[in-house]
RNA sequence: GGGCCUGUAGCUCAGUUGGCAGAGCAGCUGACUCUUAAUCAGCGGGUCGAAGGUUCGAAUCCUUCCAGGCUCACCA
């Protein structure tokens, strides 16, 4: 960490000089009036002639990020959010600021002001007539050809990935337009947006293994939330019919590139409407997110060398909605197994699918769909209609109490969303929650606790109610086309270094 | 956790059969009044991821460990 190369030594004597000089190299707060866009929309349009008569004159700050010393002239680019502006510096400010200009370099950040022109090559640039220090940097910045590429480099020192590579600062502007414009979607149609606890005393919601930590004061032990579900619900008790939550969920599993321990999640519920409902609501609302932060509705998927070869996948609505049962039917798997639990574990076995662990008929038809259909439904496709066992919370399906009105969104071969009509039986919801218990019980480590204040909030009535959860770092991957979980999450978890 | 791959200067990368540790950029000194990968001359910069082993000699071969990537398993 505290490297001492001489690259840091030498700008670390700079500092000093600088200091010597009089000259503060931290901290002094500067207005900027303008931003590297407003300059270039304002006036890059605008001939050499045209543009000096105005005298047009503008004040920037930003991290200079290259310099060219001509000796009695120099130019450098200044870097602001908004993007780069180049500057010139004639001998006139060279020579009555000798020490800033004997002590500068790239990566320090500055303030300059004077008049726009161009130059002889034509780009649009400042004539400085003022120079202020605003921070001395002591590192030096990766290298202007090549960048910074390391990957592991890239996500332990975001910074410096966002200062050089400007298509992963554009990349995340772009993660938080699709936040808004999400909030505004449901702030539009009436939803409030809540927040509920990370820590729980009871983890649930989702079947997946929590992180657990420890209340010091209260002696209690407590789980990082896998979910906001039932604290969801509990609200639709009260009375809210329609909320949203945008916030962490935190799993205990692995990392890769598309799994991170810490992860984004929308859940929203609304009152008086059912599965039925949230296919058609989750058809409008996708392709709304994928036109405000695409400006349209096909997406690049994937890449392949022959561009010919490109998927694109297309959110235009309708999209297709199909049974679980039916999806697996249609890859040839016989109806049978969906009758009987002997005939799916052997179909699992002929088909290399490992089921050691489930029990249960509907989770061995889960394996089988994972393996034989959703990699797959690379189009945007409504799954519907899963087996009860998997859905401890959802509502049975009237014609078929083994099945519950559920729907899961498969895009790009993965799960985007998951949604169900909400179970309000409170009966109904004890035994699920039993059932859950005595799995976890026979050793089934991701099986859900008994919840009583759950079941107890039921009791007092939730209105009929569909809910939804969708995984926005994995919804902003496939909008952008991002295949690593690490580029869409500033600060993606790491271990330790060295 | 399993398999495969990677780790060399601040950054991007070479390094042949085991025989003096390399380049470009960045840095330093100097030259240069419109450059944009500025140019020109010169200079400095290394725990070759770590530890151990084989060898007269290891960046290179072997073992273990650390970190990262891809992939499988688990999941969202």
């Amino acid at each position: 960490m505290d490297e001492t190369n001489d690259l840091i030594q030498e700008r670390l004597k700079k500092l000093g000089r600088l200091r010597d000089a009089g000259l503060e190299p931290y901290g002094n707060p500067f207005t900027a009036v303008d931003k590297a866009s407003d300059i270039l929309s304002k006036f890059g349009a605008l001939s050499k002639e045209e543009l000096e008569p105005k005298k047009e004159k503008c004040t920037l700050a930003g991290r200079m990020i290259s310099f060219r010393d001509f000796g009695k002239t120099a130019f450098a680019h200044i870097q602001d959010t908004t993007g780069r502006t180049q500057v010139y510096f004639s001998k006139d400010i060279i020579i009555s600021n000798p020490d800033i200009f004997k002590n500068l370099d790239i990566g320090d950040i500055v303030g300059v002001s004077g008049q726009l022109f161009r130059t002889r090559t034509n780009e649009l640039t400042v004539n400085a007539d003022s120079l202020t220090l605003l921070c001395k940097s002591l590192r030096p910045l990766p290298e202007k050809w090549h960048g910074l590429k390391d990957i592991e480099t890239r996500c332990r020192q975001r910074y410096v990935d966002l200062i050089v590579n400007p298509h992963v600062k554009e990349l995340f502007l772009k993660r938080s337009k699709l936040i808004k414009a999400l909030r505004n979607y449901f702030d539009e149609r009436g939803f409030i947006e809540v927040e509920t606890p990370m820590m729980h005393q009871i983890p649930g919601g989702a079947t997946a293994r929590p992180f657990k930590t420890h209340h010091n004061a209260l002696g209690l032990d407590l789980y990082l939330r896998i979910a906001p579900e039932l604290y969801l619900k509990k609200l639709l008790v009260g009375g809210y019919d329609k909320v949203y939550e945008i916030n962490k969920n935190f799993r205990n599993e692995g990392i890769s590139s598309k799994h991170n321990p810490e992860f984004t999640m929308l859940e929203f519920y609304i009152a008086y409407e059912d599965y039925n409902f949230l296919m058609n609501f989750t058809e409008e609302l996708i392709p709304n997110l994928c036109k405000d932060i695409n400006g349209g509705l096909r997406v690049p998927f994937g890449e392949s060398a022959d561009p010919a070869d490109n998927v694109v996948i297309d959110f235009t609505p309708p999209w297709t909605r199909i049974s679980m049962v039916d999806a697996m039917s249609k890859e040839g798997v016989d109806p049978s197994v969906f009758k009987d639990v002997e005939k799916a574990r052997q179909f699992a076995l002929d088909n290399k699918i490992d089921v050691d662990k489930k029990t249960t008929h509907g989770k061995i038809l889960d394996e089988i769909f994972k393996k034989k259909v959703e990699s797959r439904l690379i189009q945007p496709t409504f799954i519907t209609d899963y087996p009860v066992e998997l859905s401890p919370l959802a509502k049975r399906r009237k014609d078929n109490p083994d099945f519950v009105e559920r729907f899961e969104l498969f895009i790009g071969g993965r799960e985007i969303a998951n949604a169900f009509s909400e179970l309000n039986d409170p009966s109904d919801q004890k035994g699920r929650f039993l059932e859950q218990v005595e799995a976890r019980k026979q050793g089934d480590e991701e099986a859900g606790f008994m919840d009583e204040d759950f079941v107890r909030a039921l009791e007092y009535g939730m209105p009929p109610a569909a809910g939804e959860g969708i995984g926005i770092d994995r919804l902003f991957m496939l909008l952008t086309n991002t295949s690593s979980i690490r580029d869409v999450i500033l600060f993606p978890q790491l271990k330790p270094e060295q």
